[in-house]
RNA sequence: GCCCGCUUGGCUCAGUGGUAGAGCACUCGCUUCACACGCGAGGGGUCAGAAGUUCGAAUCUUCUAGCGGGCACCA
């Protein structure tokens, strides 16, 4: 049989997805365990626009990983695969396609338009799913869904008509979010805040006669013109007797009143607060207090309305800052202008400064809601944020000061607002026009031309996913999820939506767990962006070191931001090299051997290497369960990088290797070859949901393998790793004892190989090997792998007695339990370098000692340790003394 | 402004009230019959700084510094 030396990813990448997903293995279906527990994980849905990146390849593939594990654990797993049509995101893509062809959206008409995305979306949205099966996701692809698909526009439809006959969705004229360059409205959460250095201008106005009058102070000079009022903290002495009373606004010829409101903040500027209702947010809520006019002066172009006064019609709000400024200086109205520093609202997508407007819009009340999920985290705990710190407060924290949310959006490409309005201006709600007219009784309607925050749809995920408001089989058994993986960028996004409105429509959580993951970095800690240009493409490392490999280190970011490196990538595509290697091994030896369970177990006459391969095969089961159940992908990654590596690979097979290479047959040479390819089998399961890719492929040509190995809930199935049952520790085979004289034997072998590489003794010329143990029990453990040692260290005779006994020219070591080791060095030994060597030794001994002596002497650590540390203490302490007697003994007779 | 997190060997990161860990990098030796994407042996850290709690602190508390994040209506 003809294994290559090292493991070629792309071939193993190749034709195992395809086979999995053709035979329904990623499907619940599979799963003919009537009494199976449900696992089920939906995907956050990525964009339609653009492709994978980085931050999607590690949440698939900690999804994956759990996925394929709870699945290899029996339980009806699901993991469900979707896109979101992405409102704003995927129009701008489109008419930014269109504008090459110097074509506006305009001009194509909202149907054509629309046409157009959804080819778009085809496309793009093919890129995303084969991505997702070259990540080796192991989704259903079966029950792909998409934002904008029929049944679930309906759940939209539903959920809007239900809150808005419980008065929860309204329609009204508020002040919010525009995006002049977007054209649309935007939620707080579309919103960011830029700090930025800017002037703040000190504005007068005067008193109706020309004297006197009060400053205000702005960043905005342009929005005077729109001024309604001038506000002042009631407590404020220097104001007191000018409430109530009236000033001339400049430029316009209004008067306005000065008012007094508790929100203006004396100490900042001059305490008086120029209020423009129209177009600030603040200014709004005291212009509903105190009952002012909103005078609009600015379109949602940026542009100064005929309210401005014909002199600033026109003008873009920057020209008009400029030239409100200018007549104010020349009118000497102009008292200072300083260098500030404030923060400023953009767009989050474009970037534009956001103008704030009165606005008619559609809004969701969020207290009700809210207050659902505050009491659901308070009560249950639900849902469970993992890491804890500092997510759940984090959420808790926005919960609390949630302010109704803006709905609508002035786009095409959404869900459009199921309202219509009779010729009367009467709005009707409801599930499909044909109901509007039963309503109105008029098929004169006309629907409500907005659509919906990509996000109202997004929030219904869960569940609408599954068919509601049909009570379907799906929705019964998968609802709630198991655990959601995400980002922490849409913990208010996505997450808490989806809680509140799951726990509203549903009656429960619609996940259990709430998995944050951390965010790559960089080589220099910055995020990666587009717009930065320093983002790494998944699709190139997968070709370069593997998909596996590249899995490997991604699940073990787990949840904390780490800064990309290609070496670690590069060290797991070594490590996936190595299992290739093993297995090699495994292949080429395994000639009348099978894997069989029955190897799996040992007896106390087993040999030592073979108790002790199994019960770390034991904990490393344990242990990598137990991680994953508390997403500790970290460790999980470890322990499996470990137990493979060093036990498996650098021990197990060499202390086996003697009996699986025999030339000659024998029962006892199949028996070593069934143990290994036996326990390799089992590692292959254990890494499986890890690296799918490479232990599929072992795993197929491993001897004996079959529809018996697979967990029994897959009865229906050919045989695949993927549905094999994960491993389960076997409390029995953990054996600690085993593990210590294993150690032994290994602190042998080191100690010998030290003694090897600091005298520069060649690895090829064979040594004498004497060991002297006092301890019966240690000798027994060295006499009966006295071949494994002769091996190991390539010695030319191993001696086993109570006490050394070795010429005064050899090189020495103590080991545990007062045991020692020597090597003759007749005419080889450098008596100084020994010595040297030695004395090393000895120092960190008794630094050592000197440091538990010291904590030994304390006579309160006595006092007051538990018992058993003081005596645990004493044995060391007493075992160091014993070694460096014998050290120092050994040193003196160096002459 | 408020809240939170991080600071561990050259680099990237684990870890934890009781003997400081890994990978990479580094040094030395090795074409040892699975693997040089390897094998063996090493060097390297007073766990950011200070104070406190404790028999004992890298781990808990407080403060300081640096970095990062979130929230906030201050015109």
């Amino acid at each position: 049989m003809e294994i290559p030396k090292q493991y070629d990813p792309k071939q193993a990448e190749q034709s195992h997805y395809e086979r999995w997903e053709k035979s329904g293995y990623f499907a619940p279906e599979i799963n003919r365990d009537p009494d199976a527990p449900a696992f089920s994980i939906v995907i956050p849905p990525p964009n339609v626009t653009g492709s994978l990146h980085m931050g999607h390849a590690l949440q698939h593939t900690m999804m994956d990983v759990i996925t394929r594990f709870k699945r290899m654990c029996g339980y009806r797993t699901l993991w469900l695969p979707g896109m979101d049509h992405a409102g704003i995101s995927t129009q701008l893509m489109v008419t930014r396609e269109l504008k090459k062809e110097g074509v506006s959206r305009h001009d194509l008409g909202r149907e054509k338009f629309i046409e157009r995305v959804w080819k778009w979306k085809k496309e793009s949205g093919g890129q995303i799913t084969k991505q997702m099966r070259r990540e080796g996701a192991s989704v259903d692809w079966s029950r792909e869904k998409f934002t904008m698909d029929e049944d679930l526009s309906g759940a939209v439809r539903e959920i809007f008509v239900r809150l808005y006959e419980e008065g929860l969705i309204y329609r009204g004229n508020r002040i919010v979010n525009w995006c002049p360059n977007d054209q649309t409205v935007l939620s707080d959460l579309e919103v960011e805040k830029i700090a930025q250095a800017g002037k703040l201008y000190y504005l007068r106005y005067p008193a109706k006669n020309g004297a006197g009058g009060v400053t205000v102070a702005t960043t905005r000079p342009e929005t005077m013109l729109g001024d309604t009022a001038v506000a002042v903290n009631p407590n404020d002495a220097r104001y007191r007797d000018l409430v109530g009373k009236t000033v001339a606004l400049p430029l316009t010829g209004r008067e306005i009143p000065i008012v007094a409101d508790e929100f203006v903040d004396p100490e900042f500027g001059t305490g008086a607060v120029k209020v423009t209702p129209a177009h600030d947010p603040n200014d709004y809520e005291m212009g509903v207090r105190h009952s002012l006019e909103q005078i609009v002066v600015i379109d949602q172009h940026a542009r100064m309305t005929e309210a401005a006064g014909a002199e600033f019609a026109g003008l873009d709000r920057y020209k008009a800052r400029e030239k409100v400024v200018e007549q104010f200086e020349e009118l000497g109205l102009l008292e200072k202008v300083i260098e500030y520093e404030f923060s400023i609202s953009k767009c989050e997508r474009c970037k534009t400064v956001i103008e704030p407007l009165i606005s008619m819009q559609w809004f969701l009340r969020m207290e009700e809601l809210r207050d659902g999920a505050l009491k659901l985290l308070a009560s249950r705990r639900k849902p469970q944020f993992v890491p804890e710190i500092p997510y759940e407060k984090v959420y808790s924290s926005w919960l609390e000061n949630l302010r109704d949310w803006t709905l609508s959006r002035q786009l095409w490409w959404g869900h459009q607002i199921p309202a219509w309005y009779t010729p009367a201006g009467e709005v009707i709600v409801a599930r499909s026009e044909a109901e509007a007219r039963d309503k109105a009784g008029n098929d004169q309607l006309t629907q409500d031309p907005d659509v919906l925050d990509t996000w109202f749809s997004s929030q219904l995920w869960p569940f609408s996913v599954f068919g509601w408001p049909e009570k379907t089989i799906d929705l019964d058994t998968f609802y709630p999820t198991s655990v959601l993986m995400t980002g922490r960028d849409i913990i208010f996004l996505w997450v808490s939506r989806m809680v509140m409105i799951g726990l509203k429509f549903m009656g429960r959580e619609p996940f259990a767990d709430v998995f944050i993951t951390g965010t790559i970095l960089d080589a220099h800690g910055q995020r990666m962006s587009k717009t930065k240009m320093n983002g790494i493409d998944p699709l190139e490392v997968f070709d370069k070191y593997g998909v596996d490999a590249t899995r490997l280190k991604l699940s073990s970011v787990g949840s904390t931001d780490t800064r990309w490196n290609d070496k670690q990538v590069e060290s797991y595509r070594n490590f996936a090299n190595k299992i290739w290697n093993a297995a090699r091994f495994a292949l080429m030896n395994s000639e009348g051997a099978a894997v069989d369970p029955e190897a799996l177990s040992v007896s106390p006459e087993s040999a030592l290497h073979d108790r002790w391969i199994l019960s770390r095969l034991n904990k490393t089961a344990r242990d990598v369960r137990q991680s994953l159940a508390g997403y500790e992908f970290h460790e999980a990654v470890q322990t499996l990088y470990h137990f493979f590596w060093d036990d498996f690979c650098d021990w197990y097979i060499e202390l086996t290797k003697a009996d699986v290479t025999a030339e000659a047959a024998s029962p006892q040479r199949t028996a070593a070859r069934t143990r290994v390819v036996s326990v390799l089998e089992q590692a292959l399961r254990l890494l499986h949901p890890f690296m799918p890719y490479i232990t599929e492929e072992l795993w197929q040509q491993l001897p004996g393998v079959g529809k018996h190995l697979l967990h029994p809930a897959y009865s229906e199935a050919e045989p695949t790793i993927m549905l094999a049952g994960y491993p389960e520790p076997k409390s029995e085979l953990i054996n600690e004892n085993t593990e210590w004289e294993m150690q032994a034997l290994i602190d042998l072998i080191s100690r010998v190989r030290n003694i090897r590489s600091e005298m520069q003794i060649k690895p090829s010329e064979p040594i004498p090997v004497l060991i002297g143990a006092p301890d019966e029990k240690l000798r027994a453990v060295y006499n009966a792998n006295k071949n494994q040692i002769t091996r190991l260290l390539r010695a030319s005779e191993v001696s086993i007695s109570d006490l050394v006994e070795a010429p005064k020219a050899s090189a020495r070591a103590v080991l545990v339990g007062g045991a020692e080791v020597a090597v003759p060095l007749a005419g080889l030994i450098d008596f100084a370098q020994e010595r040297k060597r030695l004395g090393k030794e000895r120092e960190k001994l008794a630094a050592e000692a000197a440091k538990l002596e010291a904590q030994l002497g304390n006579p309160q650590f006595a006092e007051r340790a538990p018992a058993e540390r003081v005596e645990e203490l004493r044995t060391r302490i007493a075992d160091i003394a014993q070694r460096t007697t014998q050290l120092d003994q050994t040193i003196a007779n160096l002459t």
